[in-house]
DNA sequence: GTATTACATGCAATCGATTGTGTAAAATTT
DNA sequence: AAATTTTACACAATCGATTGCATGTAATAC
């Protein structure tokens, strides 16, 4: 009934007569200890049940081998991929990932800073909430030499790694893509326009207007917080409502887009025809929408991979806390039937 | 340039002239430390930028308030809403959560518990493989008092906590909608037959066609191994070219639903006058696809919740090592338009 | 005014692994 | 055979927080 008590290297050095450290030092291989006394050693642990203690290691070494996680919610395509990505990678590398949620409030991303911070992670990565503004909660991890990686939703300006992609491209690829097909009139859905995130996707638009000799309409961009389908219904519903409504619409997210997809429908307003719409993300539903929804993709394990490779291979000795290390993802246009106007083909 | 040297509670000591026990107990308010002593440490501590390390009272206490969590793929809707849940009522209790992907191998599925037991989780929430069928890799966790909370697919016994959702009713009910509905032929899309919840889901399934009279014909039922929208779409095409193809599909998953739905289409068969879908899960495309898919609520979130509050709960000298606690959740049928076929209501 | 109790704090061991330094014995060199 | 180097291992401190026990002082009781 009672718990088998945890075997330690000082009941195998008594067991066995040889002192901890030898234990230690055999049990890792190291080269002052006999191959003939590293093989008894194991051989005596495998028996005795012996199961490292990581803690007492972690503590020792001051590292963790763990790497921290800060999201906003976990149950989002993008960011499940992001996390898989990174969680996939540092097993492989022999860590740990702990992960917290900051459901996109500020407090919550500032306390689980903390948290993390204390629980000694060996590097943090970071996608932003949506209310956060101010970065001093991070420094926390500059000042214990604990690197930080910013992936997608990242600051302006902060010294560190940075994995993202081509925002302002994407967003004037997109629309560029929607002017193609002969859209003359192009809505937006933008996100907070406090993430620069979003801010790039928009001035892509703006400038892909701009370039096309098309006017900016201030009635056809909307800013939204969440991006969430209710704010999609809702917009596009006021959309359709005007008197010369859109007949393009680039969304900052896939949710709102598959939303304006589904309003439009229900006002019988004909996709692509009458509306041509792309999205951004890439998500599951992308493809099963009708009609398919064309959107840009968001290579989304690919960053968690890189961003947990930041952390494996930073080096504590690098002097350089003045440089910001940013990588730069391509992002592709991916064309499906709710924008297709007239091109037939691919 | 360098880093900042971590403040102990030796540096505290030394500071201000008391011990580190004194320290020690007074950040905790122990009552045996007088209240004016622990105001004059406390305001030291946070003056000198005091942060304690969770590694050393962990290794101290052997608890380290971490709950590790082993599942197959973080990046499907389910689980990543069940991971949520989990770290929600985790966080709030002050533990973290540790993740590792099994990626639905079984030797992955061994090495992480082999890691999350010495990185000793103070409990652990698993959600199996789809290889597994021996749980030896689980006993070690029971050896040290750890208490594990299976979820959703769990072993078939094993003495421990498990979180589950009815699927032999949960599959019934979904067929017993479908002869409802006036189905004659019903096909079913289970999955691998070697994990209860779909052996269940079937169960339930083969019971509703007894009990309503209906014969089973084996040609219409499918095992799949990842129910996978490609295995889904395969097995429709098949099921359609059958000289009497089934006019009712009750899908293990919602992804091989989708896909039925789909394929449907694409061969100009109308869902669900021809063939009435019922899936299950209740994933974000079944309210997008057209027709919306019918199909069964899976409370991931709750079932996340559950399995934390039962570690976090869990009493570590209960001696009922015996004694399996299965907690069961209830499941909700949801129409929507691919079942609809008479019943316009709802 | 002495005895008893309560209160506030310090001492030192502990959790388990790691590692710099020291040392005896064995191996090698000359 | 003496001198030198190499090999193989042990000692003891360390990482930082925790806690049972001891101790000294102040407060209360008789």
């Amino acid at each position: 009934m009672s718990h088998k008590k945890k075997v330690t290297i000082y009941d195998l050095a008594e067991k066995i007569n040889y002192s901890p450290s030898t234990i230690s030092r055999a049990l890792k291989d190291h080269k002052s200890i006999s191959k003939k006394t590293t093989k008894l050693i194991k051989k005596a642990a495998q028996e005795m049940g012996y199961r490292p203690n990581s803690l007492a290691a972690s503590l020792r070494n001051s590292k963790s081998n763990t790497i921290g996680i800060m999201i906003s919610r976990i149950n989002r395509p993008f960011i499940s991929s992001l996390i898989s990505g990174i969680e996939e990678t540092a097993r492989l590398a022999g860590y740990n990932v702990i992960i917290s949620q900051s459901n996109d409030l500020f407090d919550n991303e500032v306390s689980n800073a903390k948290v993390l911070c204390d629980s000694q992670v060996s590097g943090l990565v970071v996608s932003l909430s949506m209310e956060t503004t101010n970065y001093d909660h991070f420094r926390q991890f500059e000042e214990m030499g604990v690197p930080v990686v910013f992936v997608d939703r990242v600051p302006d300006q902060f010294n560190s790694y940075r994995v993202v992609i081509d925002n302002y491209r994407a967003g004037y690829d997109a629309t560029k893509h929607l002017i193609d097909e002969g859209c003359k009139r192009i809505a937006h859905f933008a996100g907070s326009q406090k993430m620069n995130v979003y801010r790039d996707r928009k001035n892509g638009y703006l400038d892909a207007l701009r370039d096309a000799g098309m006017e900016v309409d201030e009635k056809l961009i909307y800013e939204f917080y969440t991006l969430s389908s209710e704010e999609g219904e809702k917009a596009t519903q006021e959309l359709l409502s005007l008197p010369d409504p859109p007949d393009g619409l680039f969304s900052s997210n896939d949710t709102a887009a598959v939303s304006a997809i589904l309003c439009a429908k229900k006002n019988n307003v004909k996709v692509p025809e009458e509306l041509a719409v792309i999205g951004f993300n890439d998500d599951p539903v992308a493809s099963i929408v009708d009609p398919s929804l064309s959107t840009i993709t968001h290579p989304a394990i690919k960053m968690g991979e890189i961003s947990a490779k930041r952390i494996l291979e930073h080096d504590p000795d690098s002097l350089d806390k003045d440089v910001a290390e940013i990588t730069i993802l391509n992002t592709d246009v991916i064309i499906r039937d709710s924008s297709r106007k007239k091109s037939k083909q691919n």
